[in-house]
DNA sequence: GATGAATGAGTCTTCATTCAT
DNA sequence: CATGAATGAAGACTCATTCAT
């Protein structure tokens, strides 16, 4: 056979890279990190397992790139509602979105949550999903500033653990019995009276 | 001699048991039920590692005993509370005492909360936990019901997903950059205006 | 009160090692040596773990207390029959005596054939064992030399052999199954056949 | 470089797990199944504790893989025999055998011997022990009944007991001091009388 | 690029034995 | 004589990681 080019590696590398990936995301996010094994995730990729250790150093530097992945898949899930300029739609439709996310994408908060609420697996991992996650904060923050409310910084704290409470209920505690949509409606409403009580 | 009275025996058996218990305690409040050994329990106790399996079973048995711990402290910090007659007061003082909880007693939820997000680790303590904390929602919404706020139940779950969003937030996603205490004021504000919005 | 007497103190001696080494006994013959824990046999006895090194100086001494317990059970069971004149009803009686002992006392079998099996419990059991079940053939061989049988050594090997590969295929390869009382008819004509024979 | 092929791959395998199961064979059968630990036979094999379990679940799969290794054996010994037409020779055949095995592969009998008189140990290779061993009482039923001997099934459970219990004195009881080759010649003679009486 | 055999430190747990009282 | 708390070595088993091919 002719000697491969270098973009054909570069294929096969990154087709590889992605079938190890998705087989680390899927196990991550049903069974945790911990319980998940290097054997196991080489197993459901249907590769060998000293393949995962061409392209990534280790478990936890997997984990780290899923991470990264998942965050980017948010930001284009959030995308275009950032571009929203009326303040009250964006914030609305923020919600909307978050409650989509958890519900429809629960994998998202089902592999980042335990991680966030254990010291010891990946300190790298934890500050980025921190910043991350703070991120959505300064978004609500600049919103809530744009509407005029009294204090937006201390209002935006409160909706950012209104929702990541809410996820925590639906997701770890109360799971199948949780009113979910309901509760969703209860917010919009709840946000609506604070924005015009201003 | 004469052998030990069954009385001296309790004593010295309740001393021991605490020190492991604490050891326990901090160990898993700092570095997570999954990232403690027995090994180290036993070193931070200052005995032998044999002697856990003279008082607990397993180390899921330890950690069962510690929850149980936790649960009767917070019984005995609310227990108050909850004879007040006055149920806007009652509420109040309920949020304040979650608050001051996860500010002075931190090792409640950061022992419990890792826990909760993580299947796998025991069914026992998961199911335990779960009521527990589901308690919570319930009263406040018999709380918010004698209020005759309009959603109690609704309102309930709000309240309850703020609070343990707030904790999140506060011990596991921001620490020690979270205002914590202008938070809780702004709750106990907010309250305020839902209730008398009635 | 009055001290004790000597008399007072070996009473009690002689009681506590009884209740120690019937419950030792009942553990071995039921569980095996191996899977009994001392902690076990203390309870079972109803006396605290320590005691036990107070009669004997280690686990293993146990087993040999009981095994010389066993010896001499047996020997009394044989006592009067030594003494029976006609070498044959001592032969045919013997032969009774060895069923009876292996189906209405099966622990003694039970205990130490497992024993005798393995290497690595105790030299010392396993040496007085030998030396024990070995005289039986000598006794064997006693009676056939005076019954006048061609080759009585080889003869008391062959019986030795069968009666206890009898017990073995009755206690631990077929159990329930294998037709004892049949074999042991069967054994009894065949005796006196090679014995007529002559 | 490329892979190794899976050919080559298989080899590996096989030499490892031979090595392996060689090593636990022998300590298996010198010091008891119970007596032997996992890192013991890590040891005699020249491989890591951790390699064991790349082969075998569990120390009880080991030994259910030996127990099967020596019954193929046993049956590949008794191939040839069981054709045998004429069954007084087959019968005379099949006790050489017998004894040829326990003079030449002690290991058989050493190991297996201590695994049936324990409770505990495993059920599943008891139970196929059992089984096995149970068949060759109807083997030898089979040739008493063609023999046309008064009751074949009786004669069987005789020879069968004898058998194994020449077996267990000579391996467990007496040893070195045991006369197996005159205890087999007197054996093979009894058989032919018996036979011939009828 | 890909394979999977091999490693070995680490895990939880058990248990015979000691010893202060 | 009697107690049972305490010890610590040893047990089976797991798993992230390495490396020769």
């Amino acid at each position: 056979m002719s000697p491969r080019t270098s973009k054909q590696f570069e294929a096969i590398r990154a087709r590889s890279r992605e079938k190890i990936l998705n087989a680390a995301m899927e196990a991550f996010a049903t069974k945790g990190y911990q319980h998940v094994s290097v054997s196991q995730i080489a197993a459901r990729a249907g590769v060998a397992k000293g393949l995962l250790y061409n392209y990534f150093s280790s478990k936890e530097d997997m984990l780290l790139a899923i991470v990264e992945l998942i965050m980017q898949d948010i930001f284009s899930y959030m995308g275009g509602i950032l571009q929203e300029p009326d303040p009250e739609k964006k914030l609305e439709q923020l919600i909307r979105i978050s409650f989509q996310l958890f519900r429809e994408k629960r994998e998202f908060y089902t592999t980042i949550m335990p991680i966030l609420t254990q010291r010891g697996i990946s300190e790298k991992v934890h500050n980025q999903l921190s910043r991350f996650l703070g991120e959505f904060v300064s978004v609500f923050e600049g919103i809530y500033g744009a509407l005029g409310v009294a204090n937006p910084r201390m209002e935006a704290y409160l909706l950012g653990a209104l929702i990541d409470g809410v996820a925590w209920h639906y997701l770890f505690l109360f799971e199948a019995d949780y009113p979910v949509d309901e509760v969703e409606a209860h917010i919009l409403s709840h946000i609506k009276s604070i924005i015009h009580h201003t």
